[in-house]
DNA sequence: TATGGTTGTCTATATTAATAGACATTTCGG
DNA sequence: CCGAAATGTCTATTAATATAGACAACCATA
């Protein structure tokens, strides 16, 4: 499997870039693993087959990332390797399932808006549309890393306070707590991968050409009743999405 | 909404790249669905704050992919936006559930052989590693369009004519069956969505830089007994998953 | 049929990405 | 303490990307 990997020329693509991203996955693959170690500038540049200069814009990029160190003499040794493994099942909570991953964990409220529901909302939440919803953004890290943005909606109606508890708590399932619902599950989730938009590039901290997983999902209580719609788009080279059926 | 939207310099990902990359967003947002048409050059270039010769090097690569036409005198339209809805359940089937969104649908033996169970596969087949499986790699196509592929491993001691029987069925489920499984279920999927390498470029007829969604499944027979280790490769831009849990 | 708006094509130039080579610097093991 | 192996830095050159401007070809329509 050390054979060489392919990049193509003339694509948009710098290959420096397209060879970061190939040494990014085989971290996060762990490859790596045994030694702890990139191979040197030298080996990766045969195996790609690109000039030594080339691999190191790479690697450059990879440790602007915080993903690799360069130590002179030594070698470039791989310093974070993970992508975090989110479950999504019909009990899906975002921080369960994580804390075995990552220490520190953190959910923070960017704005919140009241706006009526359209169309797809609306649908989603089983409301006739022009209803008031409260509209959340929220941006998710691990360890100081964003992993995710989402812009969810709740009926006004029925958790008028939602965004002041998010906001408080941290959590939406400790919010929907707060305004009395104990318990709720996942009735949808509809996937989709896309190349991620200027507003996510900032906010994930990516960089462009990045992928985000864009996830549509609707949580409803235990009756059925519709209580949240929710759209989360994931730095796609920082997650992998476990599917519990 | 309509205002300039954000391309970035030196990040690696040439400019021409980042706009076809937007554009086709756009597109797939049904941005343009009220004329049909793509904006003219020159508003485009206003847009993202770059040459016209630059954005028609955008326009041209969604050209290329059959995305867009241009016609001289007129403006360039749209010709296609669409992504297939693929389901992903405990009774996840290929074909199933998609018959009522295309009309031609055909899955393609690409190669198959027979190959050592490694550490990976072997821990997902609950068989000791070094056993026989059969790998077959296949191409499925809705309507000409290639939208995914897929290796498969299969153990061989008890499907050996997996390959032969899926060659001329064109289907997994029906090769069970001629194998004598008469069911199965999904037991875990795990998703990751990368950029495409090279062999999947060709094979899924994508353009560089294209994003894939790359599905990692084990199928068991009702007793739980794993029968199938599945990696699939969807193209991103042409199909939207829906989890059902 | 004249005109304005659009895509198509050409030339020229500047900037960025990639290759090539040389050599310095650091680390580690014999 | 020497030498092999690794990263760091520099110069020079070529290829790809981006900008700029001019004008041709074509379409719709007033």
């Amino acid at each position: 499997m050390n054979s060489k990997k392919a990049v193509e020329r003339q694509t948009g693509v710098a290959l420096w870039r397209q060879i970061a991203d190939l040494i990014r996955l085989a971290i996060s693959n762990g490859e790596y693993d045994k030694t702890g170690m990139v191979p040197p500038e030298m080996m990766l540049a045969g195996q790609f087959g690109v000039n030594r200069h080339t691999v190191r814009s790479a690697l450059a990029a990879l440790a602007e990332e915080g993903l690799v160190q360069a130590i002179q003499g030594r070698g470039t040794m791989v310093r974070r390797k993970e992508r975090l493994s989110f479950p999504i099942s019909r009990r899906t909570r975002f921080s369960q399932g994580l804390s075995d991953q990552t220490r520190d964990l953190e959910a923070r409220l960017l704005a919140h808006a009241v706006v009526p529901a359209t169309g797809e909302i609306a649908t989603g939440l089983g409301i006739p549309p022009g209803m008031p919803c409260i509209e959340v953004e929220a941006l998710s890290s691990a360890d100081g890393r964003p992993v995710s943005c989402s812009t969810s909606y709740f009926p006004q109606a029925r958790f008028p306070g939602m965004a002041q508890h998010f906001a408080q708590l941290g959590s939406i399932t400790k919010a929907f707590a707060a305004e009395g619902l104990a318990d709720y599950v996942r009735v949808s989730t509809e996937l989709v991968a896309r190349h991620a938009d200027a507003n996510e590039l900032s906010l994930l901290r990516l960089s462009p050409g990045a992928i985000v997983i864009e996830a549509t999902a609707i949580n409803a209580d235990p009756d059925g009743v519709p209580v949240q719609f929710a759209r989360t788009r994931f730095a796609a080279d920082r997650v992998k999405l476990k599917i519990e059926t």
